[in-house]
DNA sequence: TTGCTTTACGCACACATGTGTGGTATACTC
DNA sequence: GAGTATACCACACATGTGTGCGTAAAGCAA
């Protein structure tokens, strides 16, 4: 079985794809066009835009017009491929200790984490981030169509913004809430991932909301 | 001046060193001097390059010159908010380290475990075992009811029987696979947890037929 | 006082970088 | 054969963006 993974790609995309994923990833900043071009011995600045317009259609990347190193990653989780070699020198394996918390108190200026119930420690690359990272127990099902269920654990990367689709852990009247992120002109739709429940609307203006952070990951226990 | 914390940075600087380092976080992409000078309402973008100049000196931030976006965080613990609470009684944490492998293979008196990709380390308490544990990367939708997607991780402690309505990874004819275990007299049914898939019938006289182990967990990533 | 640091403005310059247009060539499908 | 997608090159253009330089006010220590 080859390639079952992304089938959907070209070899060549793919390989753009994961470069520019890998960029991200280890210096923090996605590359240029021309970069992109450098690294794949491409001259011409309208061929790389050709592989990213590609990339763009079939939704693993989105570009901001006009600002440099605009792409982002819209799947990072389509990025990582097998290492495909077998590690003779078992790599030093780093690991988080990821609190989970019962209450999550949106406070001035940051977040803060009271009510640590247990903690979890976890493989880094299980969890990859550069921050800090909380766990929370999920209630309910309103994510079960992303395969999050009543009693599952989510992990929480702190961040006070996100991007339209995120999943996100948000403060929402007080109450912490799991939802998908859509902002639209001022205001947010909180998307559940249920087909029997309804979106939740709300104006920053009148309803307190505050992001928490941003779902990326997820444990279950049987 | 009253930060206990990074008191080798002023108010301001550290301000704007949060939100450089929170904007790589939720952006991925370092903002640039002038959208930095936006933020705080500096006009010129003078007043935002002696800030960076200060965050360079004392080592928080580099730049890459004449590159756009060229500011790297250097130290992204700094940008971290305050660990919450001294927990008063840490307990102690018993991790496991799990293979992930690629291929599982058969073989008496135990299980063989080929082609390990990667280790996981695990909290005990997550994946309780007594055993030793081992991951599979799941591939295909067959347990998508019960919340096991393609991609996800999922823990398997070695056993060689399993009771009904267990969920097993088990050798068919040569390949894994992951199902629910119904054994019906002398045949075994493997129900998959997916409305679109029929459930595989055998006779273990007739099909190599082997149970790998149990599913005790499963993790994702987004 | 002098000197140093921090904070801040204004502005011009050069290069970094996204974007658009127009080509060539190959392979596949209908 | 026409149409479409991939995979390239070459080049021009507008704008994004880092950098340099000068100015100035406020606070603090020697």
């Amino acid at each position: 079985m080859k390639e079952s993974q992304h089938t959907d790609l070209t070899t060549r995309q793919r390989a753009i794809f994961s470069y520019i994923a890998e960029r991200v990833q280890s210096s923090g900043r996605p590359p240029t066009v021309r970069e992109i071009g450098e690294k794949f011995n491409l001259s011409s600045t309208g061929s790389v835009r050709t592989h990213l317009r590609a990339l763009i259609r079939k939704g693993y990347i989105s570009t901001q017009a006009g600002i440099s190193r605009g792409i982002t990653i819209l799947k990072p989780s389509a990025a990582r491929q097998r290492p495909a070699k077998p590690r003779s020198t078992p790599k030093a394996i780093k690991t988080l200790q990821i609190p989970v918390v019962g209450r999550v108190a949106a406070g001035p200026p940051i977040l803060a984490v009271e009510d640590i119930q247990e903690i979890l420690e976890l493989d880094e690359q299980l969890a990859p981030s550069h921050g800090e990272l909380f766990a929370l127990h999920v209630r309910g099902d309103s994510m079960i169509d992303a395969g999050i269920h009543d009693g599952d654990y989510v992990f929480i990367r702190p961040q006070k913004v996100a991007q339209k689709g995120d999943m996100i852990v948000a403060i929402v009247d007080g109450e912490a809430t799991i939802k998908t992120y859509f902002p639209a002109n001022g205001k947010i739709r909180l998307q559940p991932a249920n087909d029997k429940l309804q979106p939740i609307l709300i104006d920053p203006s009148k309803t307190e909301f505050q992001i928490v952070g941003k779902v990326t990951g997820m444990m279950r226990r049987f």
